[in-house]
DNA sequence: CTGAAAGCGCTTACAG
DNA sequence: CTGAAAGCGCTTACAG
């Protein structure tokens, strides 16, 4: 395989031109294309091992069958690379390539990799956040952009979990399992800023909404912004100090996480003892034990939905994606 | 901004050839090139925001300053995308796109994803995986090849981690601090096998010496080939049933946290009461209280590496990137 | 039903 | 010191 074979070397191995080759291999719909010449062309093709040289066609044609992901750092973080995969088994699927890139949310960086994107003339771009917050996307001509996890000031189409839904059904499936007595960890007027948070407002109402259709309001609530397992093993202790409750929202996994070092530590056990169940399906959720109920972040259908948006274009302004509950076993049935 | 402005463009606005504008934007060292002329150039490209089209430079040229990255499904897991961090970086730093592929370590689709790199003309292939273990990858005669984590039964140049040296370190870590009685979880013959690791046997390997210039044996071992926290959670309480010890290293992160689990139902304190120890540095080992100390695998460093080599080319038929340890709280100084 | 030719945006011998 | 022209590998009007 000395040389990699061209649409010349088809035609002329077939006896036929590299017009009626590149017909042929396209499957242009034509009144040409002799049956007859079309098995030659294709004999020859794959005699030859021929694959077209996808840079001379896109000189050519303007279309590149390439898109680009720029992340603000979703490849350095935990568990929102099932973005990437979500993206690259529907451009997989689409026959397209996926150029990566990655911002670090500061504007000039943001600017070279869309140029770079640009460049390589992508045919679409995702613009993929790990965290959901408003950031600043310049808007561009040549290309459709769409956010993914994420909303631009800008306006660009942007596909998102479906918070309140989710903090919907969060409340409601204890509410149905007959918890009445309920605590929340998390509650915090800081994070609706949307240049920190663009769904956790959602999160709240959601919530809120299913206690309220059953009639309920929570028996106690944490605040706290920072969501990580220390604010969760503090605030379960508070709630436990406080009051008797048979289940806890957390605001997220890793709060929740902070739940179960307090529980254990209490001697209570999940979910004998207490429920839990929170947000985002950090991929901890499963190794806590017992396993940890929680709505998912769907990243990987986020990613997909993404490019689909930005490769079939007129993308509506927001789509939303629902978060699918894992169940697992940390919400007992008092029923 | 209409239209992009390609070299032409450039040639007309500052009345010179696009000869003479290739050469002046390639710094084409040369008797040519008055100083008036270059300014010419220079102005009249920035004037026009000219960015010059890879595709059709690499039609041309061949090169294309592009890297292919292949995954098993490092872009999915946990903890490896900090890999694909690496690799973004060096190729940032070279000036190089990234594109970006998994194969799930299915020959077919190994196979279509090298095809497509090749086709996209990558002027270098860095396969990365997630674990460290043997598999098959065609040889290609066209583009360098550099496997990331892992060896090829072809032969590629490769970069794995010093696990040998990071065992020995660890080791030592703990008979420095005074540590005589020390435990293991995580043996396995089995798991020699280099289809299911080409490093595990270098850990035990440096682990094994590291003991033995001191003066010691493990006092106990836990046989296991499934490193998850369940095994570390009845490691632990085996080991603790059967004799005392000082400290347990654990074969990675998620042992170790099955570790902590047991010490934690027995009211034993880390490090108070006993010293953990492990390989890996999942996220998970931040998150631990307390924070657990372990030798991480150098995703990024690894990346990076690969990615140099790759493009560099006449890559060494292996590479150790060393493996820092990241001292945190679960060890205790005896002395 | 098929082919010769132009052109996508570059770079580089070659000639002056 | 500078430019006209060929060519990288395709696709597609246009002509026959």
């Amino acid at each position: 395989m000395a040389k990699r074979a061209t649409l010349a070397d088809v035609a002329r191995l077939s006896g036929l031109s590299t017009t009626t080759v590149s017909m042929v291999l396209n499957d242009r719909p034509n009144t040409r294309l002799s049956q007859d010449a079309a098995d030659r062309v294709r004999s020859a093709a794959a005699k030859l091992n021929y694959r077209p040289n996808p840079a001379a066609r896109g000189l050519r044609l303007g279309k590149t069958r390439t898109v680009g992901f720029i992340s603000d750092e979703v490849t350095i973080t935990r568990y929102a690379s099932a973005m990437i995969r979500g993206l690259l088994e529907e451009a997989e699927a689409r026959d397209h390539t996926v150029l990566i890139s990655e911002s670090g949310r500061r504007a000039d960086r943001i600017a070279s990799a869309l140029d770079l994107m640009l460049d390589r003339q992508a045919d679409g771009i995702v613009f993929g956040l790990m965290g959901a917050k408003q950031i600043h996307v310049p808007i561009l001509a040549e290309v459709p952009v769409v956010i993914a996890n994420a909303m631009s000031t800008e306006g660009h189409p942007c596909v998102l979990p479906d918070e309140y839904r989710a903090g919907h059904e969060a409340a409601s499936y204890l509410v149905d399992r007959g918890h009445r007595r309920i605590a929340f960890i998390g509650r915090s007027e800081a994070l609706l800023d949307p240049a920190l948070s663009v769904t956790i407002g959602q999160r709240y109402a959601g919530i809120d909404a299913g206690l309220a259709e059953a009639g309920l309001e929570f028996v106690h609530q944490v605040e706290g912004r920072n969501w990580e397992p220390d604010l969760g093993y503090r605030g379960a202790h508070e709630i436990l100090d406080a009051t008797a409750v048979t289940a806890i929202i957390a605001a997220n996994d890793r709060v929740a996480f902070g739940v179960y070092q307090a529980a254990q530590e209490r001697g209570l056990r999940i979910p004998e003892d207490l429920s839990v169940i929170s947000f985002d399906d950090e991929y901890l959720a499963s190794y806590l034990r017992p396993q940890l109920t929680t709505m998912q972040i769907p990243y990987l259908e986020m990613g997909r939905t993404a490019l689909q948006l930005a490769l079939d274009g007129d993308a509506p302004n927001q789509t939303m994606v629902p978060m699918p509950i894992q169940e697992r076993a940390s919400v007992r049935d008092l029923r």
